[in-house]
DNA sequence: CATTTTGTTTCATAATATGAAATTCTGTTT
DNA sequence: AAACAGAATTTCATATTATGAAACAAAATG
């Protein structure tokens, strides 16, 4: 009878308990609130509630109708809730157009994100040649690695690139490497214009890749998707077109199901 | 030097901007957090940030990864994220389509939703005849009121109605009006059913009203839609079979604006 | 297996949230 | 206008409640 029940020890933090007790008030029904409504419906002090709403609104947890006095939620929880509408969705809007990518180029197809300046390897789809790319699920790169490393850092601020830099300075993966940073922010531009990016052994020996970003509703880019296939094979530059073409629509249609609009 | 600086007194709850702080922590690029990491980021002492994110965590505001043991934010706030989202694009994706359906039915365009049991007015587009119809944005009304209300409740569970016609019991506003429950029920099913109302002179004499519900992307139903316009002019049915067609289609418009999928 | 790092729990203490009451503000009625 | 009622805001003394040091347990690391 050690642990008896599984009893998930359950800390509480009263004063936190009673703010979102407040922030349940709130729903698609009811919308704005008084003071003495919140008060009412929680069956709290009304100095309390009035204290934890105010702490709220300042924070933008909720947001004040000036004219009619009443309260309703606020844009930080929009912000908030954008982040973990985007995290699960991603997989999902990503899962059949990889496959599809995969089989209609044959190579493999991998999708990264941007967790902590780190390139995340998210999903995978696996390429039909011999030529495995070391690369799985999970695995985390330098920001700067690679095709989606790329693709990932276009979208960032100069700041930002500089302090990615610094924190994982370019390393000579290949011979082909980008190593002068200014060389690679000139790449990364050049990338942000052309919308995908093309790295040929930069990464890996014989190996090329084709990148684009994905973004979603709030236009920011939230993941990169490309395919790498054995260097040498495909030369033909029409056929490389064909395979950036295939990349790119695949982004376009998933950062569209992801609420991106063009224009 | 009375209320020197227009000091907005600040009110502030130490465990809840703590709570608050830990939030913070979590963007796109950080979306998963160790109980180190966050107390990196916070500064606070280890203890108080688990207390925290354990009740965090169990009001689904954080979710724990088991398997890595880190925290990300939560399905609540996501959901409350949804409700904050469909109320500040409701009315930017209705302000077009509303002088668009006004200009080519020439009636008043009312646009409603349902707030705490209540029909409450959100925007409106003044038709050109000289019949003024008598409702202004932020009027309350019962939620059984004229052909928004219909719709609106037409979208509720049957205990829901039913909690509703206790709370404002059905009135015979013209001699038109519905004032028995069961006819109200099979009323609201047939709306269901057709996807619109035809209401004739039962909310205000000598009116009738076209409306449709609007659906967001949880397909529920966030707001409803409709003309209203003289009775009498225009009795012919396949001029109101095209009102009708108006009608259903800016709804759908704006539905598909706010993330419905049809399906 | 030893060591380090991370997560969890306990508990005495003081700092902090609390709520009754007083005050100000806002809108309604006479 | 004055009087009133209802809501919002502020104050402040008090004890309840959050706090964090320290001890412990569990993983990860080498």
């Amino acid at each position: 009878m050690k642990q008896n029940k599984h009893k998930k020890s359950v800390y509480k933090v009263q004063a936190l308990e009673r703010a979102l007790d407040i922030l349940d008030c709130f729903s698609f029904q009811d919308r704005a609130l008084s003071l003495t409504e919140v008060v009412n419906r929680t069956g709290l002090n009304k100095t309390t509630v009035k204290r934890l709403i105010s702490n709220l609104t300042t924070r933008g947890y909720l947001q004040q109708d000036l004219q009619s006095k009443k309260y309703q939620l606020g844009m930080r929880l929009f912000e908030l809730g954008g982040i973990v509408f985007s995290s699960f969705s991603l997989r999902q809007a990503t899962s059949y157009p990889m496959t599809q990518l995969q089989s209609e180029s044959g190579a493999t197809v991998l999708l990264g994100v941007n967790m902590e300046d780190q390139l995340v390897y998210v999903d995978k789809r696996e390429g039909q040649g011999i030529i495995r790319i070391s690369s799985e699920v999970g695995w985390r790169r330098p920001l700067n690695y690679g095709m989606l490393g790329m693709v990932l850092m276009s979208s960032l601020d100069p700041q930002d690139v500089k302090r990615v830099l610094k924190k994982y300075p370019l390393k000579p993966y290949t011979p082909l490497s980008i190593t002068d940073p200014d060389a690679f922010s000139l790449r990364l531009e050049q990338i942000r214009d052309q919308g995908y990016v093309l790295e040929k052994e930069e990464a890996v020996e014989n190996v090329i890749g084709i990148a684009a970003p994905i973004r979603d509703y709030s236009r920011q880019v939230v993941a990169a998707m490309g395919i790498a296939l054995p260097a040498g094979l495909r030369n033909q530059t029409d056929d490389l077109d064909h395979l950036i073409d295939l990349v790119k629509n695949a982004c376009e249609t998933i950062s569209s199901d992801l609420g991106y609009l063009k224009i």
